[in-house]
DNA sequence: GATGAATGAGGGTTCATTCAT
DNA sequence: CATGAATGAACCCTCATTCAT
């Protein structure tokens, strides 16, 4: 009735799959992951509640899903772009517009991302580390490229400068959250870009 | 029964009260707020079920007192230490190793703060932000003096310096959870507080 | 699923709401709305305690539909039979042979409307008044056109002959439940009409 | 420390049960048999819970001791009025005043008895009746002496003559609490009396 | 007698998950 | 594939009752 042939036109054509999880997406964003059930994301998907068991094992899995697939799609994009830029605090830079630019295009998802995934999260390790050990060697890599070219202390300790740009830059996104719209995500690129630039900066 | 004598130290002395608070941090702890019932919480604490809702109206009550007084007992304690340093570089170190200290101290208590408190945190706000906001107030306050001595950068924005901040490292504390005892959290001060140092200082 | 081709006869068919609200029928007139729990009506309907919930919102809507059902089917059937009479004494032999013999068909109905409804009713007043009021209306109807026919007290307080009438119909039947089958309600009505006949009649 | 020697001053000195059942006929009264608490009772009445059960073995034991009580009461004021009034009509009115001033003068008893007590009552059974009994007496006698004194039908079947008169009456102060002040009880002594009069005369 | 902290059984309600249609 | 009625375990919370002080 529905999925039907995708021929060329690129991603969209839900299917009923997509199509739950962006509900999902949009129920969890709300109501946060314990505080909605299964009957709201059917209802939202516009499915019956057995629908969703054909796609998805156990509530779990559809945040474990939205969580792939959104971070993969982001990585897929961003890779490029990423290699676009000079290696070092060009593309330091780069990488935060990309981070912010994510979650400020979807605040749905960036409530579910940076507040309704983390307690969820330790039962769900499994689901969840491998695709964010993608985004890990991304940075890792945009950090020891500009370590590389001589921008970035060579004395980094990587892992620590890693936690201090995700984690400082997904507070932003919280803090952003809760000012609930009073500015714009966006902007803040590039104040972080200059405080981490000069973090990782040799001195 | 409990209390009795106390001798000379005076801090401790559970109190049922007390008892209960203490519980909740091992069980939410280990196994989350939200996977936590009020009987495991009375079961750890060795009273009876009904004996929780002598001392704490709702199961949120558990956790918006176990947030205020951590944080209340880590606010009171730091702040004399933290005058104890000279404003700047100095005194974001100590800031840093107390930051890390507080939470190392309890794997439990950081679990918590960490990672469960955020779910649940949209729902408990009022019970949350006042005393979080005391803790914004003295990281603001060492930014700012940092930059009346002179040591950090007068054009830096403080709420995004704060972020950057706070959220580097709570990340470094939740990868320290994760890593489950493989390395020392103390020990990352001094990189942490290198690296922020430079991100805040005058160029 | 059930309910299936009915043949001829329309009425019974169960349904499972109905065979839920005739359950909490026979338990709430045998152990009283207070005495009696969901577990008890499922049991006794031969569903789960969830399915309950899947018909009624709250344990309340049971005790007020069940009233509303048996009033309405109850009002329904009598208007008729009431017409058929002549105005005034007669049509209020006919009123009271209604009344008993509506609570005499089923006495777990009578126990809940005249014992359990009671204290519950406050709470309830809102599921109940209107339906009541219909009741209420028929009884003023026909103490009026007993006056219109001249044979009814002109200078009568309607409200108070209601009252009466009402409130005395009903502790016939509450000696009945309490007799426990030691007397034929039916047999009542002729001596109650025959009094509260002369309490009304033109002196 | 209270309770002591009453010396000649009447029956007032609460003493502590009276206080406590004094207090359930408030705190029953305004919400209600089950929706009233040992410990609201314990708190209206100025003493700990514990205190209540060193006066009554049960809850149920507050609503059976208010009742007899409080009838009993009744009674022992009531009996010497009606003996001054002659039989027949002129006693029947006096009844019929007694009986709404005793609920005309406290709402709350009201509440309780024409409430709240019903849904109890089937449990409560061999604590109520035997008081209820006496009242039953008194009426019945009311009801014998004006057919000695030839205004009452002889034929009069004597239990339904009085189930007409409690249950009748009965409704009226149900109907005057939900009217929430709305009316004066005591007026409706006349008409009631009236309409009962004529019920039962010799025609 | 008086207290009130403590108990723990019990009840209403929700909801992830299943399965007959 | 899709449905959505049905399930029943689980949980929060209340409260009558007890008992050590």
């Amino acid at each position: 009735m529905n999925e039907s042939a995708a021929g060329s036109v690129p991603p969209v054509l839900p299917g009923k799959e997509e199509a739950i999880l962006q509900a999902a997406g949009r129920v969890f964003g709300r109501r946060g992951y314990h505080g909605s059930s299964i009957a709201d994301v059917a209802a939202e998907a516009g499915v019956a509640t057995g629908t969703i068991y054909l796609y998805f094992r156990r509530k779990e899995d559809l945040l474990i899903r939205l969580f792939q697939r959104s971070l993969q799609e982001y990585l897929e994009s961003s890779r490029p772009l990423l290699a676009q830029a000079a290696a070092g605090e060009e593309r330091l830079t780069r990488l935060v517009e990309l981070h912010l630019e994510f979650f400020a295009r979807d605040p749905d998802r960036a409530r579910v991302f940076q507040i309704h995934l983390r307690e969820v999260a330790p039962v769900l390790r499994d689901g969840i580390t491998p695709t964010l050990r993608e985004y890990v060697a991304i940075i890792d890599e945009v950090l020891r490229d500009g370590q590389a070219a001589g921008e970035f202390d060579a004395g980094l300790d990587l892992r620590l400068a890693r936690h201090l740009l995700f984690g400082g830059l997904n507070e932003v996104v919280v803090s952003w959250l809760h000012a609930d719209g009073r500015f714009e995500l966006r902007d803040c690129a590039p104040a972080c870009a200059a405080m981490l630039g000069r973090a990782f900066r040799r001195s």
